[in-house]
DNA sequence: GGCAAGTATGTAAGCGCTTACATAACAAAT
DNA sequence: ATTTGTTATGTAAGCGCTTACATACTTGCC
């Protein structure tokens, strides 16, 4: 039951009225807001001090309006169903947040179309700055991007031809690491659990940095069986089950991300399957709940915050209109724990 | 590297624009966007050629500006970094998006100063509408939104007895069928792992719920531990060890939420014991992760898409000037899965 | 044919803010 | 005392849109 009892009167104040309560005019409230150095210490306090009597704050629209800035950055993210763009991304807000800029945050569910609708909402909406994820996007959502001289950073990812600047790691070598470790324990008939490549750029990255190990090492990638599916833990788990009817039977599952591995170990247990003993598996993305499960996830650490952080802090550059920027690869590290051990005797 | 190449001109059409090249006036413009059926067909589509040839889309801050309107619904959420209130957030923005609305989540990490800063923030931003979690907030923060006359529609709790509606369940209730069932299992040394129960209510209900069934089934709650902690797989963990150095040890270790249940059952496991024989362990939401965890987690279940969309659609009808709503209770209900069990015979 | 009652479109006044430019106030230099 | 330069504040023109009101055009009916 809503209780409406009487609210104060609607009284919102505007510029006008702070001026008018300060014996200023709206220019020197506006300045005091922004840029409080251009005035005066004396006037600057009577202006602030009426500010907080009438419990002014500004009106976003009509500030961006006039202003023709938001001090909004937008970012799409494919997925925030789970975590793996969730840390990245917080550091990325905490940042800006340095900067007094704002995050608005639109997930596309791995669709193009979808992302591509909502760049030109976030856009629409005033966007300062984008943050995508991946550099991989049809020309002409670039080239709408480009007309609109919205800066544009590629997180998630790190490739410095393409034409974006990004702030990323290189998917390939590090996942190319990871299929090195697990070849040298031993293991001949490896499998992939993999993202669907189309529209996946890192994806697609990863399963080719499994074939760049297995050149490395002398070995024919031929056999490799990679599967594609949705990220989720039951998806990956399906995955798994699959893979396991194949012979010669894998005996070192590469998932493509933490969640499709967790769905494969979680898998493999209620398979009965002892891991590594039985079967090993990888990850990628090194999430929170890699170190909880029992075995702990063997995965690749990728430094999400630090991504976050420098991703954030050069996209506010481009956008305070500093020149174009170089793009920044960070180092990634595979994490042994417990889900890779060597083949079974048999 | 940048590769700046040279850009198409920069050209933004505006109404003018679109209204020149149609050769109508703006008014017909804007109405041939915003309430097509008061434009003649013919004309409308001559508009909406106009339109898609060059490009135009609305200016978003304008357009606020103009109609003291933002479409906009903010929600602000304790914390983004687990999966709780993903998947009901997920169905609140899917069915604000069929009313052509869209969402601004921000999380205040359970700091109820963070808290009303971004209640002012969105507001400022000119939400039309507030989603907020939980009842309990200080009143000067209602009474702010209440002056800015901002409908509010408060979730995850239910309480019809507050000013604002609410459509969620009942936490008390739910979690006293939960402890109900433990203590039907035979267990008598009970402890709790709460988040921290000052300014969520939500938590207060909850540990009120357990006490609630330890009456209702004639037993003494004096005995009843209860540790608060942040939400974490980790504290949940470090809270469940230490309950395991009280003696008499608690058999059974009713937790708020999966996550602090993930953290216990997990530290239980690499402790060595067994869930749910040497312990029993319950969780409350009923994450996806819960299921997937060997064994599966016994929770509550909460319906949160339901909950999200029914949200969405009242909250919607009170921006759009229906009158006050009443609130809605949710059913949820014991999962019984694989981490509940009688006490151990000793 | 003329009038009332619609219906479709145009005109123009803001929405609340920022900011280029104008002005005022003052200090330093002549 | 006048000029010049510097700094602090004021004036007012928009930013791109919506919408109340005015106007023009239909249509139906006596």
């Amino acid at each position: 039951m809503t209780t409406k009892k009487s609210p104060p009167t609607e009284f919102v104040p505007t510029v006008a009225d702070v001026a008018q309560h300060a014996g200023v005019s709206t220019a020197t409230v506006s300045r005091c807001l922004n840029s409080p150095d251009q005035v005066q210490k004396k006037t600057r306090e009577r202006v602030l001090a009426a500010v907080e009597e009438l419990g002014y704050s500004p009106n976003f629209s009509a500030r961006s309006l006039a202003a023709k800035r938001t001090n909004t950055i937008g970012a799409i993210i494919p997925t925030m169903d789970n975590a793996i763009f969730a840390r990245g991304l917080q550091a990325f807000q905490e940042e800006l947040g340095t900067f007094g800029a704002t995050l608005l945050v639109a997930s596309s569910g791995y669709h193009p179309d979808l992302e591509a609708e909502q760049i030109r909402t976030l856009i629409a909406r005033g966007a300062d700055g984008l943050l995508l994820i991946g550099h991989h996007r049809d020309p002409s959502v670039y080239e709408f991007i480009d007309r609109r001289r919205v800066p544009v950073m590629v997180s998630w990812a790190y490739d410095p031809t393409q034409p974006k600047p990004s702030v990323g790691f290189d998917n390939r070598a590090a996942m190319q690491a990871m299929a090195e470790r697990v070849l040298e324990m031993g293991h001949r008939h490896i499998a992939v659990i993999s993202a669907v490549q189309a529209n996946n750029d890192r994806a697609r990255e990863r399963v080719s940095g499994v074939r760049a190990a297995f050149q490395s090492r002398g070995f024919d990638d031929q056999g490799l069986i990679v599967i594609e599916t949705d990220y989720s833990i039951e998806r990956g788990g399906n995955a798994f089950s699959e893979l396991m009817t194949q012979t010669p039977r894998p005996t070192a599952v590469i998932c493509g991300n933490d969640v499709l591995a967790l769905g494969a170990l979680q898998r493999a247990q209620s398979m009965g399957m002892r891991v590594p003993d039985d079967v090993s598996i990888t990850g990628f993305d090194d999430i929170e709940l890699a170190t909880v499960t029992v075995p702990a996830l063997t995965t690749v650490h990728v430094p999400h915050r630090d991504m976050g952080r420098e991703a954030a802090r050069r996209l506010w550059q481009m956008v305070d209109g500093d020149g174009p920027h170089d793009s920044l690869c960070l180092p990634t590290e595979v994490r042994m724990r417990g889900t890779l051990g060597p083949p079974p005797a048999t």
